[in-house]
DNA sequence: GTGGTCTAGACCACC
DNA sequence: GTGGTCTAGACCACT
């Protein structure tokens, strides 16, 4: 379990660690029913409060990716990527369409948006 | 100058006031050296703390959008508005090249971003 | 007689006005006992109050540099220059000592301040 | 952290703090990643309000210098000095050229204002 | 009248 | 505990 917290970045710590994790089980790099680290023993390891990782897995367990045993410990969920991703879609437009509406602000049409977009979408990915 | 605050909202309310004013002199609704409402009438008007519009206004002011003097009032700055775009355009990319990344770990692909992109910019925006 | 205010500087109108009638005067564009515009009819063309000229002729009034005739107006008073030119040595080396103990703070130390200096002193000042 | 402010001053309060903490930073007297006093800390400290002191952070936020942790506290920020020191000879060289001109108004020549700013850097500054 | 500065409170989210 | 936001007052310099 690679997690980074950033004690600069705007986002709050629980979301940080949230974040990542959420990630890592999605790309698949953390399995089904695999153990996760306890709540104690992050906390320790990333030198945050208790409190912090708690609210993080709160998240996760929110969302059916994690699922807590008790007296034994965290462990992730059984993934559902069609529902997940689905879900997440109609999350993507919505920040689209807020990224359009902030653009037109500039006086970037819909024609330079596009256009915009388009090179962005045919950069190399690789580095 | 329409300006409309929603207390309810999550974004602070001198943001709010902050965006309004900033969208209208980027637009070219308020011309340089125009005239804008001082801190007391805008907050008599929008029946908020003088604070909370000073607030705003010190960061029009910050972003070189704004200029106050003395005793007399706040006025729009002389804008570079191409300057602004250009500028806004590199911001624009980053934010977009971040969503792909965010879209690739839910599985969304290239195509799959494409194509919902799509959707979003031929939602009629009038509403 | 040119002056120019502009409202977008950080410094009390008044004071440019007063700044740029002393200069004139400094400069010998204007010349002792010559007549200066009355406190109304400059008001007038600089488009700013009347208090604001006055101010400003107040400063000036103050410092010798001009006299206020009763009944006929503003006039160039009698320039004592080395007076003024010693004063203003002394203002000078205060404006130095500040410059240098701001320049320690980000590190320039006598050595690069010096440096710095000379080669300001040696631009060539034509343009 | 030695700060002190001299209420008679006809600096802003905020603007005293502010300085000494940059000061402070800039010379290397608070490394990067250092916790700085709380807001309401620091208020009670120099027995000013907090909006003073919160004034001076959002100042040394504005600029990089500090970095606001919610829940946590206000940390020194990661400098890069030699870009600032560099910004920072530009200004100052502006600053002296103004200086110069100025000093040109009231018959201070070249020769004369080298030897001016002679006798200031040969000062002692101890005091 | 205006903006610039300052005070003494308050509630919220986060740690 | 912390910072982020907000309120309702105040005095000053400038126009």
């Amino acid at each position: 379990m690679d997690i980074v917290v950033d004690i600069q970045a705007k986002e709050p710590i629980y979301e940080q660690i949230y974040l990542q994790i959420k990630q890592q089980i999605l790309l698949g790099e953390l399995n089904s029913l695999e153990a996760l680290p306890s709540i104690r023993k992050l906390a320790n390891d990333l030198d945050v409060s208790v409190i912090t990782t708690r609210k993080a897995y709160d998240e996760l367990i929110n969302e059916n990716l994690v699922v807590s045993v008790k007296g034994k410990g965290m462990y992730v969920g059984q993934i559902d990527r069609l529902f997940i991703q689905q879900n997440y879609q109609k999350e993507l437009k919505k920040q689209i369409r807020a990224l359009k509406e902030e653009a037109s602000i500039y006086g970037v049409d819909g024609a330079m948006f596009r256009e915009i977009f388009s090179q962005v979408l045919e950069e190399r990915t690789d580095i």
